[in-house]
DNA sequence: ATCCTCCCCTAC
DNA sequence: TAAGGTAGGGGAGGAT
């Protein structure tokens, strides 16, 4: 309608050319962005077209959803039938009569202040974020440092020692510490001065004689009370905290390859360089490691006065598992499969790092309670409960399993404040003055980190409707929790603009603001952020133009673009300039010279078509890959044969000039509305059962280089000079194979009557995007298995349907399976790689579900003859590890478990 | 398939 | 009397 009445349609916004934006509906955030255009709803067309002239668009303005919204009516009726109904107003009123309650609550002008001053967790996430600062800063000092190489390398090795140190009590013992006589005495920190029976103050911490008695963190003073009346309650002493956690750190970095703050008593250590003893003997570097462990105990003790207990194991999980087994004021060093044993099978699952109530609850449902149950589990139960990703981590986790490196240099993802405790509003401006307030605090806080965020995400806690006085003194009580983001057109670190954006989420809530029990602003999608691809809007064009010259593409460079626009002159249709809004029409003005058009002249397309009854001009026609052919066919035949034969002449996009002397069509991709709902014509499938072999192509590299997980992918893709993603490795044949293959275009996903009544230009030209489509999709899985394969060893295909008979590189045959076996352990003597572990247990795990559990059976009893006297432990660790991951898939889908 | 929003969960 | 913050991983389900 809007063509065929002289109007044009753009499909996407640009202010250059845009007059009005037609819409039924907008979310919160295109409301503010379009605030200054002419924003109408459709019927401002229908209507104008039914009146024969172009009605005023005021008439028609697109109000905010949120006053079209119906209101949910809860009938004041039935409200007053409840006897005595609760209201935020009443409860409020009845807790600020108390005087001191004013002074600690919202009631208070400098309440956020003061509150951030005394809350223990705000606290705990400062000293985080300030010692990962410091880590890194050291970090960095060591980087230049020439023994730096090693200390890295170490810790990027596959045999890796994790050490995880952490404080007993540490609140408590700090305070004990300068209070010696309280040290056999019962002792808890909390901000309560008094002990009653009737406080509802934290324990933050308590020491072990107090826990004797059932005390425990986060416990009431009022139970701990209870329990032991004679218990002995210290204040916060928050300065003392910090000083000795930097001393803390100070004397762990000296021991550390590499290092993570988990918080102000406790870090976790990569110490792989500090253990001299040969790998294979396990006894030596047991006392080894046991020696270091009790090193750096004694160094905190003295330097703190204070005890940490040290868990080491060979990944983060068991070295934690280890500290739990440590305390207090001990040691555990797990190095061997029966510590492992030791220190999961008997535990609860929530003693796994993790898992906290809500997971500790589905797993219950699924009758698993000890870390042994959990084990007896197959994958894909664990992940229906839990997700994919959760479900593989316990899986994982179960077994002692445990990939995750250390988590170190992390740029910083969001900005965030909140207050849950003392909000008790009184009236609507004592509500609007706290979001101010809570909007400065997180915008100077933006400001202290340096980043600019443009997703803004407001939180609110709203009192339950039958809640009453909450069981804590201020605290929030039974609550709903909501939350709302918007996304801003700009990096912001400016408090009244979050304030404005805050202030407006909140009200569209419609909460009477004495329910509002917390708030929350959450500030993401910062500037800081690497940029990795060339769609951001900043790159660094040095380091980038040095990494991938000459993979580069003659394409566009958006930056470029960007970067010369601002000299650019600019052709202006005046026409359109007049019905900008001003603020656009401004910013146009700074940002570009602009020229105006002398009128109408779209000549700008060379070829043009002359016989065209219905529309004189066509409107700017949308990419290619937005063509919806269904659609296309609708049209009346002699547009849609002007609309094709625009395609064929120019490129889709005419943003890019060029001219084109053949009809292409560049960067299309098959709209997916092509996606037929009808059977495929057929499906070729090529490759059968070798797909997953591919991930095997790093199995016989040299593995001259330590290589760490993160550089596999990238020293195979670099080697030789072929393109980036083919494979280098005597197996590529697999690969290329498959893509020859592929001239077979059978499956094309197309419904079978669109396509027919394409014309043959159009045909071809979806024909060869099929093709590359094609290639690119399997450039992408080969990449993809790699990366799953590096993930995790127990990776499992959740469809056990196969019709392909599994296979290893390619190759079936027992025989050649066994050669290949042969050839891996002879070029891996000291150890095995990881990925080809998991390439090997995924091809078992195939031959498990495809039921040839003799197979099964004849390559681990192969491997384990393979590996029989080999004096390396890791050999038949990882071997054994084979077969009991093997044996466990058996049992749980047999029943029964896997004799050798 | 991938992204986005609105959650939930966990750890200290 | 009391100071229930914060960042990041992740999932469900919808939009693109």
């Amino acid at each position: 309608m809007i063509l065929q009445h002289g109007g044009d349609y753009q499909h996407y916004l640009k202010k250059l050319s845009v007059t009005h934006i037609i819409a039924s509906n907008l979310t919160n955030s295109k409301l503010q962005e379009f605030r200054s255009y002419k924003v109408v709803r459709p019927e401002w067309i229908t209507e104008s077209v039914q009146a024969q002239q172009m009605l005023p668009w005021q008439n028609y303005r697109l109000v905010p959803r949120a006053t079209t919204q119906r209101e949910l009516l809860f009938s004041r009726d039935k409200e007053t039938s409840i006897p005595e109904k609760i209201t935020g107003e009443s409860l409020n009123a009845d807790v600020l009569a108390n005087d001191w309650a004013r002074q600690v609550s919202t009631a208070n002008p400098t309440f956020i202040k003061r509150y951030y001053e005394t809350s223990r967790l705000h606290y705990l996430s400062t000293w985080k974020e300030e010692l990962k600062d410091i880590v890194d800063k050291l970090e960095q000092k060591y980087k230049s440092d020439a023994n730096s190489l090693s200390r890295k390398n170490s810790s990027a090795a596959h045999n890796r020692i994790v050490m995880h140190v952490d404080f007993d009590c540490f609140f408590a013992s700090v305070g004990i510490k300068d209070r010696p006589h309280l040290s056999s005495l019962p002792v808890a920190v909390s901000h309560s001065k008094t002990v009653s029976e009737t406080s509802s103050s934290d324990i933050a911490s308590c020491n072990y004689v107090a826990r004797s008695f059932g005390i425990h963190n986060g416990m009431t003073i009022g139970m701990a009370k209870g329990l032991c009346p004679t218990l002995q309650v210290i204040p916060y002493e928050f300065d003392k905290y910090k000083s000795i956690s930097k001393k803390f750190y100070e004397i762990l970095f000296q021991y550390a390859d590499e290092m993570q703050a988990v918080s102000v008593d406790e870090a976790l250590l990569e110490v792989r360089s500090h253990i001299t003893q040969p790998k294979d003997d396990a006894c030596a570097q047991k006392e080894e490691q046991e020696a270091l462990a009790t090193a750096i105990r004694d160094a905190i003790r003295q330097e703190t006065g204070c005890e940490a207990s040290i868990g080491v194991g060979p990944n983060i999980l068991l070295a934690r598992m280890s500290t739990k087994r440590a305390k207090p004021a001990g040691q555990y060093v797990c190095n061997s499969k029966q510590d492992i044993e030791d220190l999961l099978a008997s535990q609860n699952v929530t003693d796994l790092p993790g898992v906290g109530y809500a997971i500790g609850d589905k797993l219950k449902e699924l009758n698993v309670t000890l870390v042994s149950d959990l084990r007896k589990k197959p994958l894909y139960e664990l992940q229906a409960k839990l997700g994919a990703k959760m479900g593989q981590t316990l899986y994982n986790f179960s077994r002692g399993i445990d990939d995750r490196p250390l988590i170190t240099n992390q740029p910083r993802q969001s900005v965030s404040a909140e207050v849950n405790w003392g909000v008790r509003f009184e009236n609507e401006e004592n509500e609007r003055g706290f979001v101010e307030g809570l909007a400065k605090e997180v915008a100077e806080r933006l400001q202290k980190h340096n980043v600019k965020g443009k997703n803004i995400t407001v939180k609110i806690l709203k009192r339950k409707d039958d809640a009453t006085q909450a069981a804590k003194h201020l605290g929030h009580g039974r609550v709903d929790a909501f939350t709302k983001s918007c996304a801003l057109g700009n990096f912001t670190d400016d408090a009244a603009l979050i304030n404005k954006h805050v202030y407006s989420m909140l009200r569209s809530f419609q909460f009477s603001s004495a329910d509002i029990r917390g708030l929350g602003i959450h500030v993401s999608k910062l500037d800081n952020q690497e940029r990795l691809s060339s769609d951001q809007e900043t790159l660094n064009f040095k380091s980038r133009n040095e990494i991938d010259a000459q993979q580069r593409q003659p394409s566009i460079e958006k930056g470029d673009l960007s970067r010369q626009a601002s000299k650019e002159i600019m052709e202006v249709d005046p026409f359109v300039y007049n019905e900008l809004p001003h603020s656009v029409q401004k910013e146009l003005e700074a940002t570009y010279n602009l020229k105006f058009k002398k009128l109408l002249a779209t000549n700008d397309e060379p070829k043009k078509i002359p016989e065209q009854p219905a529309i004189s001009t066509l409107p700017e026609l949308p990419p290619w890959s937005q063509l919806d052919p269904l659609s296309l066919l609708a049209l009346p035949n002699e547009m849609r044969d002007q609309i094709l034969k625009t395609y064929g002449t120019k490129e889709g996009d005419t943003l890019l000039k060029t001219p084109q002397d053949t009809p292409t069509i560049q960067k299309s991709r098959a709209p997916a509305s092509l996606h037929t709902k009808t059977p495929r014509l057929s499906s070729a499938k090529v490759g059968g059962g070798s797909n997953r072999s591919r991930t095997i192509t790093q199995m016989f590299q040299p593995s001259a280089s330590p290589s760490s997980r993160s550089n596999v992918s990238s020293s195979s893709v670099t080697n030789n000079n072929e393109t980036p993603t083919t494979r280098t490795s005597r197996f590529q044949y697999v690969f290329q194979g498959q893509e020859e293959e592929n001239g077979d275009d059978g499956d094309l996903p197309y419904d079978a009557e669109v396509w027919k009544e394409l014309p043959q230009d159009m045909k071809d030209e979806l024909l060869e995007e099929h093709r590359r489509l094609k290639r690119v999709k399997i450039e992408q899985k080969v990449q993809k298995e790699h990366s799953v394969s590096r993930e995790s060893a127990q990776r499992i295909d959740l469809h056990p349907y196969r019709t392909k008979e599994p296979s290893l590189q390619g190759v079936t045959d027992i025989k050649e399976v066994r050669s290949l076996l042969r050839e891996w352990v002879a070029s891996y003597k000291e150890s095995p790689e990881a990925e080809d572990v998991a390439t090997i247990t995924n091809y078992l795990i195939e031959l498990v579900y495809h039921a040839d559990l003799e197979k099964v059976r004849l390559v681990i009893a192969y491997l384990m003859y393979l590996v029989r006297d080999f004096d390396s432990s890791s050999w038949k660790l990882c071997t054994g590890q084979i077969h009991e991951t093997v044996s466990e898939m058996v049992k749980s889908v047999y029943g029964c478990p896997l004799c050798i």
